[in-house]
DNA sequence: CTTGGCACTCTCTCAAGACGAGTGCCAGGA
DNA sequence: TCCTGGCACTCGTCTTGAGAGAGTGCCAAG
C-alpha cells in the first residue's frame, strides 16, 4: 500500500506545506520535486493516501495538506536529522555559559530555545526530588518560628516558614542543624525519607517534639509534594503563525498559563535519550490539540532532572525543532551537572 | 470651550464605546443618555470635541471614538471610583491568604488581578533593596567556594556563589557568618552599604581577603544591581480584546516578555497612596503604544516595597480596573509587611 | 443657543459572474 | 500492471455593482 514513492510524496507536501503554508497540488509539487513522474501519477498517489488518512484537502479544488497521522508519519519515518551548525551550538553553549544562578540558566534556555525554533519554549526546572542537597538551614526567626531553607546541588532554593507549638532555644536550633546537616547533605530528596525514618529514636526526649515538627514539613512540603516550577517563553511567536490556529490563540495561550498544563506537557516524559513529539490531537490537554509539542528530558539519563520543550503549530519544522529541543537539553544538562 | 454638557458627551461617548466596542453615533447617544438634548445639539459638541482632539471618527458616516487625549480626560475628570462589592473584597482577601510564600503571594496576585480585571496583570516582587535583611546565610560548599543565601523579610531568597582566590577554612566560614550577622541582621538592603563600609578594618588580618570578597559580591550583586523580578499572567486576555488592536498582537506580547520593559512599566512609578495610568500613546514603550498600563505601589507609603499594574487596550474599564488594582495592592501590601 | 431638515459620504453586505487552481476519471501506451 | 495526457467538473476567490443604512455637516428657523 505505501510504497517508497508514496512515502515520497508524503515527504514532500509536508515540507511544501511547512514552508509555504499553502495546500500544495500535483503539478506544483511534481514540478518542484524531482519525482520522475507526471502530475497525474502523483494524483493518484495521493489520492490513495488521502483514503489512509495521512492527507486531506479543504475543498474539492484545492491542493493537499497533512493531517496529524502524515505529520506522525513524517515524524517517524520520513524525516531526517537536521544538525545544528556550529556556530549554532557555539552560541548555545556560550549564552548559556553566562548564567549566574539556576532562575538564569532556566530563563537564558527558555529564550534560547524560543529564538532557535520561533516557538513557544517551555523549560522545567531541575526536579527538586531529584537533586541533591547541598544545605539545610534552618533560621531562627522568632521563639516559636523557624524558617527552613533548602539548599540543592542544582541551584535551587526552596524556604518553608514553620510555627511551633512550643517555644524553641537558640541552642535547640543549633542541635537540630547537627542532626539534619549530615544526614540530608549529599542526599537525595527522593531518598530523605529513609534517610531520616529514625530520627525521633535517636534524638534527644527533648528535642523531640520540635523535631518531629521540621521533620513532617520537611516531608510532607518538600519531598511528598515538591514544588515543581517551569519557565515559558516566545509566546509571542505564536502570532508568528496565527494563520495556523482555528479560531484564534486564546485557548492555545489559556493552557501555556497553567502551571498544571505545563507540567502535564514535559513531565509526561523525560527521558534524556529520546525526543517526544506529541502531535495535534494525540495531545491530552484540550486547548493544545491544534499544536505539536516537542520535548526531552536533560540531565543524566540514569537520573533525568527534568524536561523541557517547545510547542507549536503542527505545521512546525520538526526535524529543526527536535535538534533544537535536543542540542539545548543537553547544554542545559551538562551545565546543571557540573554546577 | 468644554462646558459641562460637553464633558457629559465625551463621558458618554468613552462608556459606550468602552462597553459596546463600536463608534458611537449622535442619535443613539441622545437616546440612550437623559441629555436632555437633541441629536442635532449633540452633533455641535461632538464637532467641538472633535476639534479640541477629544474624539475622532474613522471615516465620514462614522460614529465617533475617543482618543487617547479623551480617555485622559476621562480618567482625570469624569470617571467616578467603582467600589468593589463586598463579595470581592472577601474574596481576594481569602485568595491571598492561602498562600504559603512569596512565590505563591505573587502568583495568586497576578492571577487574581487579571480575573478581575480581564487584562494582562504584571506583579513585581517585592524590591530587595528596601526588604530588610532577615538572615544572611554562607554556606562552605568547597574549600575554596562559598555560597552567600540572603533571605529578606518579605520572603526573597538570592543566592550567589562565590570563588575564593585561596582556600579557606571551616573555622574562617564561623567567623564570617558572626560578622555579617549582626551588623545586617534587621538592615535594609539599601542601606547594607554604609553598615557594613568599616567592616574590613574591623576584621583580623587574616580574615580580611575572604571578607572583602564576600563583601564585594554582597555590594556589587546584591545591593548595586538587585535582581528585580516580575510575574505575569493573563496574557490570553489579550486575545479577548484582539479586535482593540491594530494588526495583530505581536508587538504587545513581545513587549510582555521583556523583564526590563515590565520593570520599566512598574518601576517608573511606585507611590502606593496613588493609583498611575498611562494611556495609549503616553506608553515609552514602543509596543505598548496601543494600551493603557494602570499601577501602583504597594507596602507602606512611606517605603514601598514594589508595584503592580494591569496591561490593557485603551478601550479598557479605567474605573473598575483603577479599583481593582488598588484593591489588589492594598491586600498584599499588608500580607508582605506583616509577615 | 438649540432644533429639525436635508443632502452627502462612506462602509457594509449581497449577489452575480469570471477566473483559476486542482481534482477525479478515463482511455491509451510502455 | 503501472504510468501518462487529456478533459470535464468543482469550488473557492476576486471583482464588480447596486442598495441599504448609519452618521455627518450645514443651514435656516425658532
Amino acid at each position: 500500500m505505501l510504497d517508497d514513492r508514496k512515502l515520497e510524496v508524503l515527504r514532500a507536501i509536508v515540507e511544501d506545506f511547512v514552508s509555504t503554508n499553502e495546500p500544495v497540488g500535483s503539478k506544483a509539487l511534481a514540478e518542484r520535486h524531482s519525482l520522475g513522474v507526471s502530475p497525474a501519477t502523483v494524483r493518484n498517489d495521493m489520492a490513495s493516501l488521502e483514503d489512509e488518512g495521512f492527507i486531506t484537502h479543504l475543498h474539492t479544488s484545492a491542493g493537499r495538506i497533512p493531517t496529524d497521522k502524515g505529520y506522525r508519519l513524517f515524524v517517524d519515518r520520513l524525516s531526517s536529522v537536521k544538525p545544528l551548525s556550529g556556530a549554532e551550538r557555539r552560541a548555545i553553549q556560550s549564552f548559556l555559559e553566562g548564567a549566574v544562578d539556576l532562575d538564569d540558566v532556566v530563563h537564558r534556555s527558555v529564550r534560547l530555545l524560543s529564538q532557535l525554533t520561533q516557538q513557544v519554549a517551555v523549560v522545567q526546572y531541575p526536579s527538586l526530588s531529584r537533586s541533591e542537597v547541598r544545605h539545610l538551614e534552618i533560621v531562627h526567626l522568632a521563639p516559636n518560628r523557624l524558617l527552613l531553607v533548602l539548599i540543592t546541588d542544582t541551584g535551587r532554593v526552596e524556604q518553608r516558614v514553620l510555627e511551633l507549638p512550643a517555644i524553641v532555644s537558640e541552642d535547640e536550633v543549633v542541635q537540630l542543624r547537627q542532626i539534619f546537616g549530615p544526614r540530608l547533605h549529599g542526599a537525595r530528596l527522593i531518598d530523605a525519607a529513609t534517610a531520616l525514618e529514625d530520627l525521633p529514636d535517636a534524638a534527644p526526649l527533648t528535642l523531640r517534639p520540635v523535631l518531629t515538627s521540621v521533620l513532617s514539613v520537611l516531608l510532607s512540603t518538600l519531598v511528598e509534594r515538591p514544588e515543581e516550577r517551569v519557565a515559558i517563553g516566545g509566546t509571542a511567536n505564536l502570532t508568528r503563525h496565527a494563520l495556523d490556529f482555528p479560531q484564534t490563540l486564546r485557548p492555545v495561550l489559556e493552557a501555556l498559563e497553567e502551571q498544571v498544563v505545563l507540567l502535564k506537557l514535559i513531565g509526561e516524559v523525560n527521558d534524556p535519550t529520546t525526543v517526544h513529539v506529541k502531535i495535534g490531537e494525540e495531545n491530552s490537554v484540550e486547548g493544545l490539540r491544534s499544536t505539536s509539542v516537542v520535548t526531552v528530558g536533560y540531565g543524566p539519563s540514569a537520573l533525568p532532572l527534568a524536561g523541557l520543550g517547545v510547542v507549536g503549530p503542527t505545521r512546525m519544522d520538526y526535524a529543526g525543532n527536535i535538534s533544537s529541543v535536543r542540542a539545548v537539553a543537553r547544554y542545559v544538562g551538562d551545565l546543571l551537572a557540573g554546577a
